[in-house]
DNA sequence: CGCGAAGAAGATAGATTAGTCTAAATTAAG
DNA sequence: CTTAATTTAGACTAATCTATCTTCTTCGCG
């Protein structure tokens, strides 16, 4: 609800890359394969995100891709806002333009409340979490 | 970000329709004139708010659409799960399957309570309430 | 240097979504 | 009963998004 498609590849992708951070250049076609996702398509979002410097990358035997940062240095919000824009999140409520502040839209005082929300739960999360959570989730299938 | 395109207009249409409570029936015409959407388009949309039973319709001279319950009965959450149905609300926040309280998928714990905020807002904000807002603004604009 | 393994970039195809158009059904009014 | 206004339904078109394919460039290694 949050995240368009393409933008929830990169985070399923990034989070892969979060749980190996010593395996140096990962491949696409590796990424794609663990997060079970379109290889090709894979490839143009992350390089994106190379253009963004989230991601570093290099070609050639042994290439691929690697975080810019550490896992905990890279925020949901980072992620979004390189893969949705900004737009995405300053839409008003009900899409009557102009909004802002000094023009708000129907429903903009309670909604910046709710916005404000995300904002912070993108913020504050980061791709380390995901990876951490993702670890979790994977004990809880193998125990059942 | 919260809304689909089809959900938004419907949005739109149905605060069009909140802000004249007594003038019977209105057409789709005018309320796409009025709302500023392809009228075409959004009586398809009008058409399954009809079928849910958040309006009412009538055909022939003088017909047209009105809201089935007063606009302060009718929540954003009724709308949105009419246009976007019950599954968009629902997914994990990274989109890795299955997911549910029992096998969360990374972020869940965290993620759900921004979803508890969503949710609270959507059903607790009405078409009245939308309506209020956008006589609010049209006076910030025409002070302007 | 030359070969092969990768990413980068762009063209293309398929699927989904947005939007239009036409015809049919219904209703009110004369 | 006829006509005009309007919703309803469905076919159709256009645009966008998702995904693939192909070609090119870069790089490491022998």
């Amino acid at each position: 609800m949050l995240y368009s498609n393409p933008c929830e590849y990169a985070i399923r992708a990034m989070t892969e890359l979060a749980l190996r951070p010593d395996d140096g250049w990962i491949p696409v076609t590796v990424i794609a394969e663990e997060a079970d996702l379109p290889s090709p398509y894979l490839g143009k979002i992350l390089k994106d995100l190379v253009r963004a410097r989230l991601l570093q990358s290099t070609r050639g035997p042994g290439g691929g891709y690697r975080l810019a940062r550490p896992a905990s240095e890279i925020s949901l919000f980072d992620v979004k806002l390189t893969v949705d824009g900004p737009g995405d999140l300053e839409r008003c409520a009900v899409g009557l333009d102009p909004c802002s502040d000094e023009t708000p839209c129907p429903l903009h005082v309670d909604f910046v409340r709710v916005r404000a929300t995300i904002h912070e739960y993108l913020t504050s999360t980061t791709l380390a979490d995901v990876a951490r959570g993702a670890i979790t989730k994977e004990q809880l299938l193998s125990d059942a």
